[in-house]
DNA sequence: TTTAATGATTAAAG
DNA sequence: CTTTAATCATTAAA
């Protein structure tokens, strides 16, 4: 079995297999075990998310990061006692024939090195697996796609309509998504989201958002700021302007439709 | 159950 | 950092 083989294993193990310890290291499986307190367990603050999700959810993710734990050193303890032990049965058996034949230390050296490089390689596919398994495990848990939910009648409304009664320029200031989430009842954060993705489907098709917008037209006033636009005032929202926000230079904040 | 709507994430560009 | 655009994952509607 032990080949000619083991120098030429893989060009770049260190690569590869770095990236893969660290990420063990980084996820808390091959570290300190972290028993009690002392969590600075960096959850993806990006998201508003829902405030009360951090009592079950976040328990049995830890479980079952703490399982797979487990079974990793177990399964790595295992493989370095079957290494050594290889390796030593191995030498014996050299020990043996160096009473028929002569054994040059650097064959013995070579021998083992193979035995190691197997068995390294064995290791490394133990940590891709366990990787594989902590990823798996992460957007089970910790992805806020699966927590979604919508939003409440209030927020839509109050989004709305800042929306269509800003539709030449939705982009709203960093103090007026601060007033959006604050009367929604929602973070700045699913603000920013809410008017990305808004932005984005009702120009990919305005048509299909002509009946909101008549709705929420004719409810808000509009900025006192842009006192400009005069004569677009009675802008029929049922023909919707082929134009969209960005193509106009809008060199001073002036209406740009 | 299939489809549409919707909030969140990601990559890429500024 | 922000944005757009594409995509993901869940929910509501058909």
């Amino acid at each position: 079995v032990l080949s000619i083989r083991g120098i030429q294993e893989e060009d770049p193990p260190d690569a590869q297999l770095m990236r893969l310890d660290n990420m063990l290291l980084a996820e808390g499986v091959s570290g300190p075990e972290k028993r009690g307190r002392g969590g600075p367990m960096a959850v993806a603050a990006t998201s508003g998310g829902c405030p009360n999700d951090n009592s079950i959810e976040h328990s049995d993710y830890r479980a079952k990061l703490s399982q797979i734990r487990q079974i990793y050193h177990s399964e790595l303890e295992k493989y370095e006692q079957a290494c050594s032990e290889f390796t030593t049965h191995v030498m014996n058996l050299l020990r043996e024939q160096s009473r028929t034949r002569p054994i040059s230390p650097k064959e013995i050296e070579r021998m083992v090195n193979i035995i190691h490089g197997k068995f390294s390689t064995i290791q490394m596919q133990l940590k891709q697996s366990t990787c594989e398994a902590v990823m798996i495990l992460r957007s089970r848990f910790l992805d806020a796609r699966r927590k979604r939910r919508n939003f409440s009648k209030q927020a839509t409304e109050v989004l709305n309509e800042y929306f269509y009664s800003h539709l030449s320029n939705p982009y709203p200031s960093e103090e007026a998504k601060e007033e959006l989430a604050k009367k929604g009842g929602i973070t700045v954060s699913q603000v920013s989201n809410w008017f990305g993705n808004k932005r984005i489907r009702y120009k990919k098709n305005m048509g299909k958002f002509q009946e909101e917008a008549n709705i929420y037209a004719a409810k808000t006033a509009v900025d006192a700021t842009n006192v400009v636009a005069q004569g677009n005032q009675a802008n029929s929202p049922s023909t919707p302007n082929s134009g969209e926000w960005e193509p106009v230079e809008r060199p001073d904040g002036f209406f740009c439709l």
